[in-house]
DNA sequence: GCCCGTTTCAGACATCCGTTTGAATCCGGC
DNA sequence: GCCGGATTCAAACGGATGTCTGAAACGGGC
């Protein structure tokens, strides 16, 4: 069962790093340090291992549990604050972590034939972020408000993984390193906060 | 001189859809109607072909004016306005404009054969935005917190285009779409007016 | 010691890729 | 009418890819 995983392990990172089509069957056996054939004899197929790929990524990330409403016992703007850190911190974080480097790829530009899979792990994630900044904001609000006020969240975390190469290439001092992930979600935990503060007054002054 | 902008604009399409690597010289010459042998002759190979096709995407994404502080007079909260809701348009408006979905592709994961290709256009655009954002919080400001409000904002617009795939298979209605880029405008440069005020007031807070 | 299912292996398979070739075609200038 | 450079074309090139084959090697159960 070594040579499964290790072909397992080196896919993940190297799928994260260079994207399927760039990937090589070959590349992936020779850093498992297997036989070429052992990927077909496992997985069927190239498509079928990063299949199994993506779900194994899957299965750890729900390992970490997310923070929800009810974690937080009610309390919104505490579960807010750990929803955020519990994202940011994922998206910040480098990763030898090669399987939420994974799920990111897949997040961006799923795979058609992964239909369904990365969406079962996504949906919640989202739906937990709305139901917080649900409870937020006035009930009044617009839905169409509500969903751009938890992708501009999501985006601020989002952001410092999916444009990692270009912030890094940036000419402007101090490099972002994972060490800064705290710092991050602190001060897009302070945005969000203003944000939706400021979003509730300004809905509650146009009605009134 | 038609074929070889054919080519160019089956190629922008199609890079900007799939990557590099997953797109083929083959079905670039078959969308754009000519022989195969063209790319080579036109531009030598795919991977100048690819250049080619930034390089346009990059001139054609100059036309339309960034706004600066400059062109606000100064006015740093018009010039935030405006810069938000120019890069927001950017982002929101999905493309027959497949040259600035290549150019975010190249921006999320620039080519090593493009090293400061992209960064000259990409660079001036954050320079700006950081120009701005300084403007409107203390002088006193920590550099790491600068770079994140504006990655903050920038992430806020570009989770619209980068996380669209996703985005638009979220469970949740309304659906958004392009119509909805005004409306994602405003509700960015209301959530960063927010955040910059809060942000201001904290470090004052905390150093009196 | 031997057996049999599991796993590994070197090698070959067809296919697709980007690229090249050399001839055919076009077309303005004379 | 015809020349010569520019362009287009069908066909093929070598190489890389994903996949498959058949035999070799392994390893626990009897």
């Amino acid at each position: 069962m070594s040579s499964r995983d290790d072909i397992l392990d080196a896919a993940t990172t190297i799928f994260a790093d260079k994207g399927f089509d760039a990937t090589s069957v070959r590349e992936i056996c020779a850093t498992a340090g297997v036989n070429i054939a052992a990927v077909n004899y496992h997985f069927g197929s190239k498509a079928g291992l990063y299949r199994e790929a993506v779900l194994r990524a899957y299965h750890q990330a729900s390992q970490s549990a997310m923070p929800t409403l009810d974690t937080a016992d009610g309390d919104a703007d505490a579960a807010l604050a750990s929803w955020i850190h519990w994202y940011a911190v994922r998206c910040v974080r480098p990763g030898r972590d090669a399987a939420s480097r994974l799920m990111l790829r897949e997040a961006a530009q799923p795979s058609e034939a992964l239909t369904g899979v990365v969406e079962s792990v996504l949906h919640p994630v989202y739906r937990e972020l709305e139901e917080i900044v649900r409870a937020l904001l006035p009930a009044s609000t617009d839905a169409r408000v509500l969903k751009i006020q938890c992708l501009s969240i999501i985006g601020q975390c989002l952001v410092h993984r999916v444009c990692r190469e270009m912030i890094d290439r940036l000419p402007v001092e101090p490099a972002l390193g994972p060490d800064d992930a705290r710092a991050i979600a602190e001060l897009v935990l302070a945005n969000a906060r203003a944000a939706l503060s400021a979003a509730s007054t300004s809905i509650l002054e146009s009605t009134s």
